[in-house]
DNA sequence: AACTGTTTGAAACATACGTTTGAAACCTAT
DNA sequence: ATAGGTTTCAAACGTATGTTTCAAACAGTT
């Protein structure tokens, strides 16, 4: 059997954090393993590279996230109905499920977030790749029913806008820890991670809604 | 005198298009220098070193960009008077300096674009402290004045949507050639850089104007 | 207790990086 | 034409990276 999880579980948690806290290429696997407690062969020993240790670093939140999401958004549209989907409300499903998910693996919801957002962000072809194999099937029904939610307008504005609203979630994400520390410095207010989460989701859906140019 | 421009400038040309293709880590020096068809050791004798590398890319086109915006920005204001600015048209602004800019330089604005995305997402913290040095005092009168345009709202209502604003620019200012060869793709449409820009700022303006929480 | 497959450990490997060196080539001013 | 400062060049330096190796330690089965 395989199943010395403690290794492996240990790599991942030294991999997601230096990975959130400084990007992919800037992280080596010699801090990973030194942070993890374990020797550095252990990497190549467990994942086989580090190309594979930075995809399942993702698959292992990504995995039951989309899983939760796909679930709460079903059961969303099933009580309103598809005619009745609200923008708003699906970003707040959206958040929902990381934070649920996060809470479950007593994991930083933040952190999950900015590894989203580098996801984006960085220059890593194989990890979009990997990414777009595994988990489009669940963004793309989220996609087409905002899609319903919003005015008719051409698809190519539509095309746009959509990517504007990704867009405004993968640097949320990748920044909301700084964000929230410059919220707290320069303002003396803690931001609370719910209230972020709202104002996100009116900022987008007003974005989504305006009437077509 | 110094006034060698030949070289310096096959370098500066050379990093700009690999930086905004590969991100700053992921470039060598190597790879500059062989693209500029210049010695590998010239970078660091006219440069001094890969960071101050990465800080002469931006500012050179940072530095005219900030002076044509300033005076377009100021312009426009002064035209139409400052209680009656309008979100989607300072967007405008802000875009058309671009352009007009990279035209001047004979280079690409989505280059630039990119580069700004990039210095936004990736962890080049000398670069953002570079970049907020030198250039915040031109961008903090043009975040005054998109304020005096927004609803009243609270101070961290009115500091994350900012944010959400600059986010949703930096991510599509560093994807926006590879978004519109997906939209060329998929669409079979060639969505031009100035029909971007209206959606854009129609989205981000609809954002910010939306009432507030 | 001995065998088996799995996991760890210290060390080395090959390669790539940013940077430095010192001599050659180039300019320009006298 | 020559001297002096500037720029280029090939080569090397030191360091850090991802990966591999192989022996030692471990765990489970008979």
């Amino acid at each position: 059997m395989m199943a010395n999880g403690n290794t492996v579980d240990k790599i991942l948690d030294a991999a997601q954090e230096l990975f959130a806290e400084r990007g992919f290429a800037e992280t080596s696997l010699r801090m990973i393993t030194s942070k993890a407690g374990v020797n550095l062969a252990a990497v190549n020993y467990h994942f086989g590279s580090k190309e594979a240790l930075i995809q399942a670093t993702f698959s292992r939140f990504l995995t039951p996230f989309s899983r939760e999401f796909r679930d709460q958004l079903n059961a969303y549209i099933k009580l309103v109905g598809e005619e009745n989907v609200d923008i708003a409300h699906m970003i707040a499903v959206l958040a929902a499920s990381a934070q649920v998910v996060a809470e479950r693996h007593e994991q930083s919801v933040a952190v999950f977030m900015r590894l989203m957002g580098l996801a984006y962000a960085q220059a890593q072809n194989h990890l979009r790749e990997y990414l777009k194999e595994h988990y489009s099937d669940v963004f793309k029904p989220f996609m087409r029913t905002m899609k319903t939610a919003c005015p008719e307008m051409t698809p190519i504005e539509w095309f746009w806008r959509i990517h504007f609203v990704l867009g405004t979630l993968a640097f949320t994400m990748s920044s909301v820890d700084s964000l929230q520390a410059m919220a707290a410095n320069d303002l003396s207010v803690d931001s609370q991670f719910k209230d972020m989460i709202s104002y996100l989701a009116k900022f987008v859906s007003a974005g989504l809604l305006a009437p077509a140019t």
